[in-house]
DNA sequence: GTATATATTATCGTATACGATATAGCGTAT
DNA sequence: ATACGCTATATCGTATACGATAATATATAC
């Protein structure tokens, strides 16, 4: 992650909604009431609502006009399938561009969060979901930081956001077979194997997709 | 595009804004300060700040802490390539769906866009190659809508709002070039030829990055 | 008992005032 | 003549006060 110079009082407002909304401490659709927020963070109106027009112009919070603002809606059966669509066709690309140029120290990062998610194997079940997806979500991004374009890795961060929201929801017994995936992903893409990690990643992909699918039945 | 409810003020201020941004009346990287605007739009602070805070979450303007706001800075040659390396693995395939499951509706409204383009021929130079950009937009939004990935169609209008800043400092011959190619492009799509929605679409990307790519000499 | 109208409250929307910081210009010393 | 430091101004950052609108609750009429 790149470094951020502080920008105000603004920008701690704006990290603490942000907390919020993804530890569901503000449910998806609930609305925001900003004397709410004056009164817990004890700041003033103004950095409040400069912090919530940011959020909005991110897509996590809406606005209604004399109405107010309030948490984006739950993700949609539709919008889970475009987002996996949208990765089906920018990460394996990225993946087959990183099994290119990948370079020793990147490889060894790449190993060490795999192993941490190994790690995380014995613990309790619901913080260990929680870690997973962002270890998972650190791994993804690894690899498209090294395939090198910064739009598509910027892009399905942003995305992924909004994403989490809704993955925080299922605690589902996904580990094991993630973890095999990332395994064959990982041996292509130390080999040099282009074509082998663009399937791999796909492959993982697609899976992934299939082990959170279940959760909306 | 969808329908928007008004917002209050803020939203006009954001418009204004925006409007200024797009036409190059506030160039890139220049400073953006909040007084000036309270002068020139006759409201206060307040709906300025929220709208600059709006912009800055979806990147248009930066901002400095204590030193305040300002355009994002003008697009580099990296920013460009990754654009058009994105576009290529998103458009292509948008079109293949399009050409799939396009009504006849859609088709007619496609084609009188492009009928559009080709009537601007004879205008001024300058507003032409402005015309012809935002037509150029409309068209291939309208494809993205028929391919049905709305995360997709919005996140590619997003960029496109970065990028447009970009296309209308130049002002080539570009038009009968892209016209022919999208007259193949439509073609493939009227007579359900997926594969060759695909190869049309790929090859008016490719074409139109080499046709820009001269502007960076 | 239900529906409608009115009053009250909560919250948004806007404006203004004050304090803090950075930038720029000017003067003095070397 | 140049460089350093100080002062002044412009702008951001924050807080508070007031007005407008919508949602809610209550009372009255049918």
């Amino acid at each position: 992650m790149a470094i951020q110079r502080y920008k105000g009082l603004a920008d701690d407002v704006y990290g603490a909604i942000f907390n919020k909304l993804m530890s569901l401490e503000i449910a998806p659709g609930s609305r925001i009431t900003v004397d709410g927020l004056v009164r817990e963070l004890e700041v003033s109106h103004t950095p409040i609502r400069e912090a919530l027009g940011r959020l909005e112009g991110e897509g996590l919070v809406v606005k209604t006009h004399l109405v107010g603002y309030s948490a984006a809606p739950q993700i949609t059966r539709r919008h889970f399938d475009e987002l996996y669509e949208m990765r089906l066709l920018l990460e394996p690309d990225a993946a087959r561009r990183a099994a290119r140029q990948i370079s020793e120290g990147s490889m060894r990062k790449l190993t060490e969060t795999a192993e941490q998610m190994r790690r995380l194997d014995g613990a309790r079940e619901r913080l260990r979901y929680s870690g997973f997806a962002r270890l998972d979500a650190d791994l993804h991004d690894q690899i498209l930081e090294i395939a090198g374009n910064a739009l598509v890795r910027e892009t399905l961060a942003h995305l992924h956001t909004h994403f989490h929201i809704f993955r925080l929801m299922f605690h589902a017994r996904v580990t094991e077979e993630a973890l095999s995936e990332h395994e064959s992903l990982l041996v292509a893409l130390s080999s040099g194997d282009e074509l082998g990690a663009e399937r791999a990643m796909r492959e993982h992909i697609e899976r992934s997709r299939q082990r959170l699918l279940m959760a909306f039945v």
